[in-house]
Order: C-alpha cells, then sequence, then structure tokens
DNA sequence: TTATTTACCTATTGACAAAGTAGGTAAATA
DNA sequence: TATTTACCTACTTTGTCAATAGGTAAATAA
C-alpha cells in the first residue's frame, strides 16, 4: 500500500475545503462530511496547518480553509506531506545507504523508474481537477 | 510502500535463477548469494513453486530453476503472486465493496488511474529485460 | 467578564501484518 | 543407509497504522 488513510483522507479534506471556498469550516463539519473520526482528523488537519498548506482560525466562525486556489495545490505535494514519502519500495527511500547491495542491485533501476513514473503522475494532478472529476449535476 | 521483501526478495530470486539457467540451484545457495535469510526465503520458494514458476527437485543435485524462458515472466505476474495484490490504495483492492463512498468519491477515479498505471508499467518488464539491466562487463 | 466555540498538544491503545525464527517431516539421490 | 535437498506448521518479534482519551490555549459572542 503506497497511500495510507492519513494521506487519502487528507485528499478528501483538501477537495472539500475547495468545495467551500473562502469560508471557514470548523473540524467538526468536515469529520461528519467525510465520515472521519473527529480525533483522528486533528492530527491529520495539524500536519496541513504547520505544513502551510491551510489557514486555521480558533473561536466562533473559525475553523480552516485553503489558502491558495485550488490548482495551486499538487497530489503530490499534499501526499508528501503527510505521507512523509510516496516510495514504492524501501530501497529507494533514502540515498545509496539504504541497501548495500543498490550498486549491483539487477532490479533497483526499475525502483528509480517507478518512483520516478509515480511522481509524475501525483504531481500532474491538482485538487482542482479532483474537484471536477465527479460533478454529476 | 507497494512492494514488500517477499515480492522483492522473489525478483532478485527468479533473476538470479535466470541466470543459472538449465542447472537445479540449491536454496542454500540462492540465499548465500543473494544474502537472504535461508529460513525466510523458504517460505519464498513455497510460493514461487505451488503457482507453477519454478521447477524444485529433492536431494542431491537438487533445488530450484525457472521453468520458462526469462523473457515469459513479467514482473506483474511474480508480484501478483506473491505479494497477492499490487494495490496502491485500499479502495481499489476489493469491488465496489471495499468503501461505502466510492460511488461519489471525488478521489477514486484517481486511485483507479494509479492502479491501470502500475499494472501496465510491471507487465511491460520480464525477467529477461532485469537480467539485461545491469551487465556491465 | 464569562461562557462557548474552536484549534492545538501529548500520550496511549489495539489491531494487524511484515519479517524472520525454530524445529521438524518427506522425498530423492549417492 | 546416509546425506542432501525440499516441504510443512507454528511461533515470535517488531513496527506502524488507525484511532482514542483527556487535556490546554486562543478567539469570539453574550
Amino acid at each position: 500500500m503506497i497511500v495510507s488513510t492519513k494521506g487519502r483522507y487528507a485528499l478528501r479534506v483538501m477537495v472539500d475545503l475547495a468545495r467551500r471556498g473562502e469560508e471557514y469550516v470548523p473540524l467538526k463539519e468536515i469529520a461528519e462530511a467525510e465520515n472521519i473520526s473527529q480525533k483522528y482528523l486533528e492530527s491529520i488537519m495539524t500536519v496541513l496547518s504547520k505544513g502551510g498548506f491551510v489557514d486555521a482560525v480558533h473561536g466562533k466562525g473559525g475553523g480552516y480553509r485553503l489558502n491558495r486556489s485550488p490548482e495551486k495545490y499538487t497530489i503530490g505535494a499534499i501526499l508528501k506531506l503527510t505521507e512523509g514519502s510516496l516510495a514504492a519500495v524501501s530501497c529507494t527511500t533514502q540515498g545509496p545507504a539504504a541497501c548495500s547491495r543498490s550498486q549491483c542491485c539487477q532490479t533497483k533501476p526499475m525502483w528509480d523508474r517507478l518512483d520516478k513514473m509515480i511522481d509524475d503522475f501525483f504531481e500532474g494532478i491538482t485538487v482542482a481537477d479532483l474537484l471536477k472529476e465527479g460533478k454529476q449535476e
């Protein structure tokens, strides 16, 4: 599994916030809309907030909102922030230090190419794209 | 992580066996060559053997060997056998039953496309390709 | 000022799978 | 018959994911 709930929830939340526009949306409301445990979502919002992806405001009328337009967020950036890495395989996470066989490994070049392909895939999609995706009215 | 050691070891072993050609190679020898715990490798060889990817012969002079030419094995087939699935995300592993939101989920189509891309990637590479890859004499 | 609403912080738990170990049995050959 | 090999079942250890619990601090409304 390349992407855990953490990253997947983060994406859904970002799309949800994109739909809401400028208004601040309280965590409780997001959690209900997306059917995610409130407490668990807290830890995810903290990451998004500290990473500078959303603005957070305390008190009544507060909550979270995006701080750029949806097309400015790539899926890759969001996933890298929340998941830490998108590596399909541990062989490629760190540098050459990761595996003593990396120099002679017959499979390493393939993993490198896979990583590149996945990275390109996610960097080529934005929150705005996902927002459009399921529009079926 | 999309591919665990199980699948990665399996690939390395298949490439190793490809290099050895027709001869039977005992597990002990493979384990040493690839620096993999003998006992752990056992469980992997069992899967490959039962899956019909290698022939196994008991007793002296026995061991494992490929039963087709290297270009007949796609990386995808090997990984699907040893890993069970290559899904990057649990949302796509089972059918629509997997997630109650799959019908309305804004992100689901993206996961489907990712799965397809990864599948195509692995089905487009064979053991013969990997064997050539690192040849640097 | 006070109550309420919100975000923020630290720690803990339970479940599960990955990775590897241990110790034995059965088949084939020399 | 001894040795070499594959095959089988069970266990352990480790770590991470997913979620829970229980608080503190900031902002606003009354």
